[in-house]
DNA sequence: GCCCAACTTTGTCAGGTGACAAAGTCGGCC
DNA sequence: GGCCGACTTTGTCACCTGACAAAGTTGGGC
């Protein structure tokens, strides 16, 4: 095996447990499966991160930046507001639902983090930062509209993403594999967008 | 330990198993974990339930019995359709966050069934059950207050428990067991209450 | 009162886990 | 050109896992 320098090795076994982790699930990435998916001694994963927990701290920030960056290069078109929005959604419902296994790895390790203070203030910070990243494209998108949102951008955003997120969930819940996805769940998803867009522009029926 | 019939053991370690699990984790729920719990071999365990799956299997489906029993059994008070709902949705907030750590094992096996379709099946199961239960008790509400609903009540079952599980995971994700739940999740809570009841009463703003 | 089937216990297996130590090998720097 | 530190390999702990077999033990039915 090559003489790798460990800043050129940590990157690659993190991919590498990115990619095992998100074909086989959290459970099976033992620091020997992750060794071997790179072609490499285990020893090798202890020496460069010393502790399993600090290789999954660094996957996991791996895929909030991967995450974060996909949800910024999303195009809205250039329609009217609630038609950019609808865009943007659509973008983001893509590529949760790509089926390359990034998203059910982020429920596992939100899963994960519900034991374990450690993985959970990571999982938490990128929480935060999403919902941030998605305040700030929505205050970005009403600004450029005119428009004065009714309610924080912040209100918006964690509402939002609550509900994308428990609709991701169903959607990794009801589907199989080759089939569309539940008729229920993309109403759902739709239902979810108007709302949002409704509490944008101040519908009435919200106190 | 005494001779006590199959029939009685099975409940008996599906609450050990469930007591074990709520308390230490899905991971934790080894089957000789389990069997210590309950103060038995390990091999009773296998005797009675054949695999750790069925285990498993059985632990799902009483969660989802109590799960859903202390939905229905939720008072809804006697004030007007709105108020009704929302009296109701809090209980269900209580009830998901009282810290017994049921909801966190719900999570955690949503989290594995994405891995195993036999999971998967009963955990889907499960979900279209309570969605049918709150469709159902959402028609009734709303006939015993002369209201016709906008939307179909299952459209907005869907739309309100994805929602809803979306927070309740945010609030796991995000809190600090001694502190009170984090602000901006219960003000996404109500906001949630807000659009599901204008979704029922054809708020203007939704397509 | 006894006997058979249902249940429980003990013991063991093969395999997988994270972690580490020690020896080996490589590459850049002097 | 050699050497020293950075990296890799090999080997090995101690432990935990699900599963099973075989030998008890118990209780209900006759």
């Amino acid at each position: 095996m090559a003489h790798v320098p460990a800043s050129e090795r940590r990157p690659q076994l993190v991919q590498a447990a990115l990619d095992l982790m998100a074909r086989e699930g959290v459970a099976a990435g033992s620091t020997r499966a992750i060794a071997a998916e790179l072609g490499v001694a285990q020893a090798t994963v202890h020496y460069t991160f010393g502790t399993k927990k600090d290789l999954y701290r660094a996957v996991v920030e791996q895929l909030t930046a991967e995450f974060i960056g996909n949800v910024r290069a999303a195009d809205p078109g250039d329609g009217p507001f609630g038609e950019q929005i609808r865009a943007l959604v659509h973008a983001l419902w893509e590529n949760s639902t790509r089926g390359d296994g990034h998203c059910e790895l982020l429920s596992e390790f939100a899963a994960l983090a519900m034991r374990d203070p450690d993985l959970q203030e990571i999982m938490s910070a990128m929480q935060r930062e999403i919902e941030g990243t998605a305040a700030e494209m929505l205050t970005a998108l009403a600004e450029a509209h005119g428009i004065r949102l009714a309610l924080p951008a912040r209100e918006v955003a964690v509402f939002f993403l609550a509900g994308f997120d428990g609709l991701t969930d169903r959607h990794l819940a009801q589907r199989t594999p080759g089939e569309p996805a539940d008729p229920d769940t993309l109403r759902g998803l739709e239902v979810l967008i108007a709302t949002a867009v409704g509490l944008c522009l101040g519908a009435p029926a919200i106190s």
